[in-house]
DNA sequence: GGTATAATCAAGTAATCGATTGAATACTAG
DNA sequence: CTAGTATTCAATCGATTACTTGATTATACC
């Protein structure tokens, strides 16, 4: 029974495991780490089905993760306590550590890793200035706002299936995003290849841009 | 593919609440934030065969945990950093303050019920004063010298099985521990009862009994 | 080169998990 | 009591996961 109580510890770490191993089951601890909600709020929320949400809900409560109660007709759920927020953050932490280049990885591997082949910086500008390649910025219009590259046309990413047209349709396009973990421009690539269009990725985002002493607009 | 951001980051996180969702990857993170170790350690201090721990150090891997390199004939793994080592404490505050009760309530359930019954603490001192009870502290002997109860005999639950015939055959035994989450009380009841001996658990621990205001030796 | 060892890969099977569906339960309002 | 709503339960199916076994790769040593 109790043979090895150092495996039991383990194995309830484990269950608090298999609890987080739902994307689901973190975004409704991430809605319950804001407020107290009723199972029906939390299936609109997620846009999961009722009966399905409500599963979740009993494994986070399984785990220890959450408590609920029952007032009227509705049951509401809330964290169990503070160290589960502690743990969502050490979660989040880890995550945009040491996922984000993995990600990047994996993508690229996914899409036509020919096409999505960036290119570098300072060949950028030179070609850039004699008219040779476009410049795309599919960054949220604010962003694009403060700062961008000389010459580059501003489309964000969720408008470009519908306005691709605006941009060349034989010359170099290069897109650009956020940064070298951003996916935006990985999208963007794969998506003007698609449309036939002659399309690369800029190696670097905003950020390194600026940072390396480059021009902004 | 990328149609909604949030969907992927907590894709992201599941990956990583995957890798935690088994006890012996617990196991092996809990070894490696201790020290840098070949798969040949790990598999030997956790007791699984070698192709299995080489499987569950891969997920990891990809959950982005920890890091490999490769040196002469070994590959030594490691902790990617130290958030993982935040995420691990995280895990095992949220397992020490919930789960605590809930295997509590499966372990009183699996044991026999009625044997493992507790005895308040008020009526345990009067009777232990008369002699009609033993009391039994199956904590470590360091945790027994900073304080324990009046009379309590020192039997830490590892020397138990050994040491039994130290305690009386017929008087009733009354055996603590830590506190009301802590099992090592439940094993020594459990295993009194099948040695024949009459043995019962206090409800509160040290620090309760402490707590309350009750002498302490 | 040939052998031995650490580690990984590949394939197969049993077990577990996740989403769906329809029914059952618990409560409110009339 | 009846109707209606929120939630949970139960059963099913497809997908994923874990462990085992045998083969393969990479490196060190002779």
């Amino acid at each position: 029974m109790s043979s090895n109580p150092k495996r039991e510890i383990f194995a309830n770490l484990a269950r608090i495991g298999t609890a987080l191993s739902s994307p689901i089951r973190i975004e409704l601890l991430e809605l319950l780490a804001q407020a107290e909600r009723s199972v029906e709020q939390l299936a609109a929320l997620t846009g999961t089905a009722m009966a399905n949400t409500s599963q979740h809900l009993q494994k986070l409560r399984q785990a220890g993760l959450i408590v609920g109660r029952k007032q009227g007709l509705y049951v509401y759920y809330r964290l169990a306590g503070d160290e589960v927020v502690g743990l969502l953050g050490a979660l989040g932490r880890v995550g945009e550590a040491y996922l984000a280049e993995v990600e990047q990885i994996v993508r690229l591997y996914l899409a036509q890793k020919d096409a999505l082949e960036p290119v570098p910086a300072a060949e950028l500008l030179s070609r850039a200035r004699k008219g040779m390649v476009t410049v795309l910025d599919v960054r949220p219009p604010q962003e694009f706002a403060a700062g961008h590259l000389p010459g580059a046309v501003n489309i964000p990413i969720h408008e470009l299936e519908k306005r691709f047209g605006e941009l060349p349709k034989r010359k170099e396009i290069v897109a650009y995003c956020r940064g070298p973990y951003c996916l935006m421009s990985y999208d963007a690539v794969a998506l003007l290849r698609k449309k036939g269009l002659k399309a690369r990725r800029l190696e670097a985002g905003m950020p390194e841009w600026r940072q390396a002493g480059m021009p902004v607009e």
